[in-house]
DNA sequence: TTGAAAGCGCTAACAA
DNA sequence: TTGTTAGCGCTTTCAA
């Protein structure tokens, strides 16, 4: 080794602990790994030599060895949106669990960073890969050539080999529809994202078959990215479009809060002249002016299933659909957004 | 070994490399890593052989191999957090565009969990460490033991022996305090965080030096956690109390947010009744309703510093102090928040 | 119950 | 310019 060591007293090692308790270096291991019998006086002696150096395995090596880094990879397509960054948190918590780490990559929006993450991923060792991608039928190249086990989060369509876990967002969209038909309102719109490719969004199917069944209008239907800003483009556009219906159904949270953006600027209220629920059931929504009604994605379950999918699915690939749940609040009109005494100013 | 390859073919290594190239492995790192000189047309052939075997060096070998393990470790109070977010994504931006990895890891609020994951990124040998801590004197004997670089981003008292990073508050406070002032404004008052410790937050000093500067009344001090929860605790403290200035600063965006539901559920109107000048400026500000008007830490400077210090810092401490910028919006009152024509309805 | 030893894939000093 | 080789710290087989 020609590397000075780290400032500071160099670590101990596996064989510094053997040497002070009086074994082999194997013993060691089977001490820390449990992974075999040793006598309980050599545990003990072994034990305490440890504590008395303040080892701690090295887990590269360990990973060298094993050919497995006990890290799992996931790439979010940017976690600055409150929905992923929940979900992140979510797997974070569901693989520490199981004493693993998860290796985090922001794609940023882009499919070539999404692809350029994966790889770095992959070159990382990581032993299974949650993917959450914007794109419908992710580039699995890399971690399928690698053998890597993948699951696809919050996604519901089908892709070839791998497992898939999302949101059931055919019944997203039934909750919502219905919830704002049984507010008795009669034309309900719908704004929706645009990068879903050439398949039908199941939210916009589910919405209209939702709102045909209950004998309803079909409102009109604006397609805009799912930002803050493509909400507030839906939103101008459908102000000045002139052709408000009385309730609108919202595919996605941010998307709705731009959207209150732009009703807000028009002097338009809601929930009085248009009620609003969206879908996601992410933490801003809980905050916004009115707070929003919205149908949320049952995150941490979303998280378990991905993590178990990958850590027990061994090589099974299947499909999860987890049921969402309605979150009232004001903005359908189930809540009064101000207080009483305040409306009586 | 013991262990079956990876399902799929196993990946080719340094040595089917150096075969197929007709070369000694030494070269093939030569060529990948550009270490030594090695003749173009060896170069030539080493690269075709790479291309052709899909070859990828492993990182974990190459981590034992050097004491190094090209990442950085990050720890965060929690993801969730739009600020925080927008930190985390600018280190790892800062972290790539040198070649190294981010390894995330979320305290979720609990010290003692920062701990936990701080120990783990120790044990994943990481090569330093970018802490974003909510208490001000952060245990960092874990990583001093262990001599690995640290930088505490986010971060504005003085802690021995490590980098900081940090936003000039007290900079941050003046800027909306004479902001909120130069609208006319003659009593400010202040909502702020309760996790401070014994130490003055600079925020709330320059709140009140400021105020007193301007000759200008001090207006009700709120202090409730740096929430979205709080600062609705805040807000709901303040109208039920009956002594509501007309200007409020606030320390926290996620705090404003609250602050502006309580309101707007009184039917207090802002900025007409109260002006809110805030401070962060993450993304949510500009969404809200009103929009916030905020006092913005320079985010992507403040990643690219720690990782610098991080980097080339080489056991040197230094105390980074960074200016934020006022971003106007609607609720300190400058942008009408309404459009005309909507106010003429 | 314990130990000796091979080797995970890579780097780089040293020799040729 | 290229090759040989000794490890990095760990796990685990096989033998004692």
């Amino acid at each position: 080794m020609d590397r000075a060591p780290r400032s500071g007293r160099p670590a101990a090692k596996r064989s510094d602990v053997a040497q002070l308790a009086g074994v082999s270096t194997a013993v060691v291991s089977y001490v820390v790994n449990g992974t075999k019998n040793v006598s309980p006086e050599t545990t003990a002696r072994v034990r305490e030599a440890i504590d008395l150096l303040g080892y701690r395995p090295n887990r590269t090596a360990r990973a060298l060895r094993l050919g497995a880094s006990e890290m799992l990879g996931m790439v979010l397509p940017d976690a600055t949106n409150p929905y992923f960054a929940m979900l992140a948190r979510a797997v974070e918590e569901a693989t520490a669990e199981r004493g693993l780490t998860v290796l985090t990559a922001n794609a940023n929006g882009s499919l070539e960073t999404e692809n350029r993450r994966l790889e770095h991923l992959v070159d990382r060792g990581v032993d299974g890969v949650v993917l959450c991608s914007t794109v419908l039928d992710p580039d699995l190249r890399p971690l399928v050539g690698a053998g890597i086990p993948t699951v696809l989060l919050n996604h519901w369509a089908d892709v070839a080999g791998v497992s898939t876990v999302g949101v059931d967002l055919w019944e997203g969209a039934r909750l919502a529809v219905e919830h704002l038909a049984g507010h008795g309102l009669d034309r309900i719109g719908l704004v929706i994202g645009t990068n879903v490719g050439h398949v039908l969004d199941p939210r916009e199917a589910s919405w209209r078959h939702t709102v045909a069944r209950l004998g309803r209008g079909e409102g009109p239907i604006v397609r805009e990215p799912f930002t803050p800003w493509g909400g507030y483009a839906a939103g101008t556009k459908l102000v000045t479009g002139g052709d408000l219906p009385p309730a609108l159904f919202v595919s996605s949270d941010r998307q709705a809060l731009g959207l209150l953006r732009a009703l807000h600027e028009a002097g338009i209220r809601v929930p009085e002249d248009v009620a609003i629920v969206s879908l996601d059931g992410s933490d801003d929504a809980a905050f916004s002016w009115p707070p929003l009604s919205t149908v949320a994605a049952p995150v941490e379950e979303m998280a378990r299933v991905a993590v178990a999918a990958l850590i027990e699915g061994a090589g099974a690939t299947a499909r999860h659909v987890l049921l969402p749940t309605l979150v009232c609040r004001a903005s359908c009109g189930c809540t009064p957004a101000r207080r009483a005494t305040a409306a009586a100013r």
